[in-house]
DNA sequence: CGCGGTATTGAAACGCATCAAAACCCGTGG
DNA sequence: CCACGGGTTTTGATGCGTTTCAATACCGCG
């Protein structure tokens, strides 16, 4: 048994008071139809930490997940993390979905949702908007595993989560809580944990930045940076004008 | 100079007998209503191999491109390679884009795109779909970053390479015509071009594949997709339903 | 024929994986 | 309240894969 009680996390409510929306899908339409969105949703459900989801496409509500593939000789490759707000779609090649923390999420009917972007295009502009950014984090992490080393993708990727957070408010410049595991970063970065850990531990004694206990906290935000190779926040466009995806 | 004469790589003609058509963004939009279409090119262009492409949004016609970054010590990192009828854009985060042969394509107006997909949801999800499909290339490549050796890594590639052509009738299960010079696998794949260079020597020698002269062989399908791990062709679907994206 | 870019080969150094073990942390039950 | 136990983090020693540096061979093209 893992608890008795009733969990923490919150399940989602009305699409009409929805604090992530501002971050999802449907930010595009207007609070004036938000009736239309609560059709797409076909119900919401609640998963502890290390269960796997196999709803085929939901939007994250409250908690964190990864998206992780098996690799043939059985080790395991994150290709993403996800966190409140973010449209997840699992994919049918055999990558799997699971719940980092306990989490909550609005569980989307897949033909229902492709009607309502064949009728309104700025959704379906939301949802390539969604994709591109994906795509953008690929790419920088591609380019960690390609061409850092240990302690660069570590610290490179304790600011992207960073900036992530801080974005939603979930954090200010100095740092918020981040439920990462070593082995999470670990699996990400392409390193073993035990390497992960030796990071970690450049990056503490140095100052630069501490992961422990669930929290994140940049020590040296220009330290870290330098570190990491960062190139500043990627701004995503795509082809994504202001005046459709708002 | 480089050469006097006309090259031989052709321009695109009349998007009504577009041979690429069929793989591109435009793919969803019935013959009849072509004439749309023409309107949101701007123009076409033709580029030397090793040239920088700097136009923000083009669909290749003919020949090979790529999307590169630089990484801070100056090194490159090659994000992804571009075949004809790929939709590529121009991001704002200091990816270049390269012709990796010499290549023509058609500029599209980004405002008059925009507008067709507000108009035209199947293009909007047809875009879409590209998005979804960079992202499962990209995943695969993250994947093999993270947990494949040199050989691995190369030969995951060669497959990858080979199922892109194929799939546009440029090549037969034997092999075809592919233009990578090992720098552009090494920078791709994270190694250094002399490593890359002993991964394709491996596969010779054992009979798996050869690379050379821009041409690929393909000698022993199954031994190479199992020193790959190859997991067989990423289906992609995404949210797109052959109902509006065709 | 000779040149520049590309491919190939060898030897040494380095980063990371691996194996092994210990320290730590926290929730649980006695 | 403390001892227990499982998951997580930390540290150390050894080996392997890859990089790096250095040369040499190759190939198409002028």
């Amino acid at each position: 048994m893992t608890r008795s009680t009733s969990s923490l996390t919150p399940l989602p409510g009305a699409c009409a008071a929805c604090a992530v929306r501002p971050f999802a899908l449907f930010r595009v339409v207007p609070q004036a139809r938000v009736g239309e969105i609560a059709k797409v949703r076909s119900g919401v459900r609640l998963v502890r930490a290390g269960e796997a989801i196999r709803d085929s496409v939901f939007t994250l509500y409250a908690g964190w997940a990864f998206t992780w593939t098996a690799t043939p000789d059985g080790r395991r490759q994150v290709l993403d993390f996800h966190l409140p707000g973010d449209l997840v779609e699992r994919t049918e090649d055999g990558a799997e979905v699971e719940a980092l923390t306990d989490a909550s999420f609005c569980i989307l009917a897949r033909d229902r949702l492709c009607d309502f972007m064949g009728r309104d295009p700025s959704v379906a502009m939301s949802y390539a908007e969604g994709l591109s950014r994906d795509r953008a984090r690929l790419r920088e992490r591609l380019t960690s595993l390609g061409r850092r080393d240990a302690v660069g993708r570590v610290a490179h990727l304790l600011l992207e989560v960073h900036g992530r957070i801080q974005r939603r408010g979930g954090a200010d410049a100095r740092g918020g809580p981040v439920p990462l595991k070593q082995a999470h970063i670990a699996d990400a970065l392409g390193l073993s944990v035990e390497h992960a850990n030796r990071a970690l531990a450049v990056l503490r004694k140095d100052n630069l930045a501490t992961l422990a206990k669930g929290r994140l906290d940049i020590l040296d935000r220009e330290g870290l940076e330098e570190v990491a190779g960062w190139e500043g926040p990627t701004a995503v466009e795509s082809l994504v004008p202001r005046s459709i995806a708002g």
